[in-house]
DNA sequence: GCTCCAATTGATACTCTGTCTCATGTGATC
DNA sequence: GATCACATGAGACAGAGTATCAATTGGAGC
C-alpha cells in the first residue's frame, strides 16, 4: 500500500463503498511507518480526534487485508499486527529496533519450499515466513 | 517432547519443582497429537476431572516453552497454539486436516536466510517459518 | 518421619482483543 | 433529491491472558 489514494482506488474497484471512515483508516495506515496493531490505529484515530468506532477500524483492517493492502503478521511477542504492503505474495523482514519492515521477494524461497514439501510428502498449501532483526539504518555503524 | 517423563526430567534439571499440576500438564501435552491451544488443554484437564487452575496451565505452558519442551506457533487463523517438540531450533509443517505437525530440520534454510540478510543489509536475529498443508496420511490416495 | 520456607497454586478479578447485534446513517444509483 | 442496500457506531459480549494474594506443598535439612 503505497498511499491512501491507491488504497481508496482499490476499494472502489473491488466494489466497496468509499466511506469517510474507510478513507480515514487508509490515511492512518499510510501515515504509519512500520508494523502496527489494531489498538495502535485506534489510538491514532483518537489522537487525531477522528470519531471512528473501534469496530469499524477492525472491519476496515479486515477488508484491507482481504484486498492485500495490508498483511497480518505475528510479532515474536505474540501480538497480532499489520504491515502496509503490496498485494503480491512476499515476506517481511521486520526491524526490532524501529519497527519498519522490508519486503522480501521470493529470492528462491518457492523453490526451496517445493523441495521441502517433496521430501516430506507434504502438499504445502501456504506458509508463513517472518524475519526479525536489525535494519541497516538501525545498525550501529560498521556492522562487525 | 517425547514423553511426559522426559519433560519432568527436564523440569527437574532446570531447578523447577516437580509439582502434581506440572506433571499433569506434561501428561496432557504428551497425550496430544498435533498442535493445541491453551484453551484446549484446559478443556482436556476438565474432561479428565483434573482440578488444575486455568492460570496454572498457562504458567506451565510458559515454563515448558522456556525450556523448549513445547514451541509456540501461530496458526493461519491467528490462534496462538503450541506443539510439543525437541529443544533444537527447527520449524514445523502443520497438517491443516489432522493438525499433526512434522518437524523440519534445517534443510539449508540457515544458509538461505544468511544470504537474504546479507542482500538486505539486515542483521537477522530470529525468524519464524511455518508451513501449512496436507500430510501424507491425509492426502487422498495417489496425489494426482 | 517431621519441620520449615520459598516456590507454587487456584480462585478471582481484571484488562485487552476481537466479534456481534441492531438501530441509525449514508454512499451510489437513478 | 429519493431510495435502499451497505456501512457505521455504541455497547454488549465472549475469550485470552495477566495480576493478586491467601493458602498449599515440594523438597531440603535434620
Ligand atoms: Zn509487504
Ligand atoms: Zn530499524
Ligand atoms: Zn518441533
Ligand atoms: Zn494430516
Amino acid at each position: 500500500m503505497i498511499g491512501a489514494a491507491r488504497a481508496v482506488e482499490t476499494l472502489d474497484r473491488a466494489g466497496y463503498r468509499l466511506t469517510a471512515p474507510r478513507r480515514a483508516v487508509a490515511e492512518l495506515v499510510a501515515a504509519r511507518n512500520g508494523h502496527f496493531t489494531a489498538a495502535e490505529l485506534v489510538a491514532d484515530a483518537r489522537a487525531r480526534r477522528l470519531s471512528i468506532g473501534r469496530a469499524t477500524i477492525f472491519r476496515a483492517l479486515d477488508t484491507f487485508a482481504a484486498l492485500g493492502l495490508v498483511e497480518r503478521v505475528d510479532l515474536p511477542d505474540g501480538d497480532h499486527a499489520y504491515v502496509a504492503c503490496d498485494p503480491v505474495h512476499h515476506h517481511h523482514a521486520i526491524c526490532t529496533v524501529c519497527g519498519r519492515s522490508l519486503d522480501i521477494e521470493d529470492m528462491g524461497l518457492a523453490e526451496f519450499l517445493g523441495d521441502v514439501g517433496r521430501r516430506l510428502g507434504f502438499r504445502i498449501t501456504s506458509h508463513r515466513l517472518e524475519l526479525f532483526g536489525v535494519c541497516p539504518a538501525c545498525s550501529p555503524a560498521a556492522p562487525r
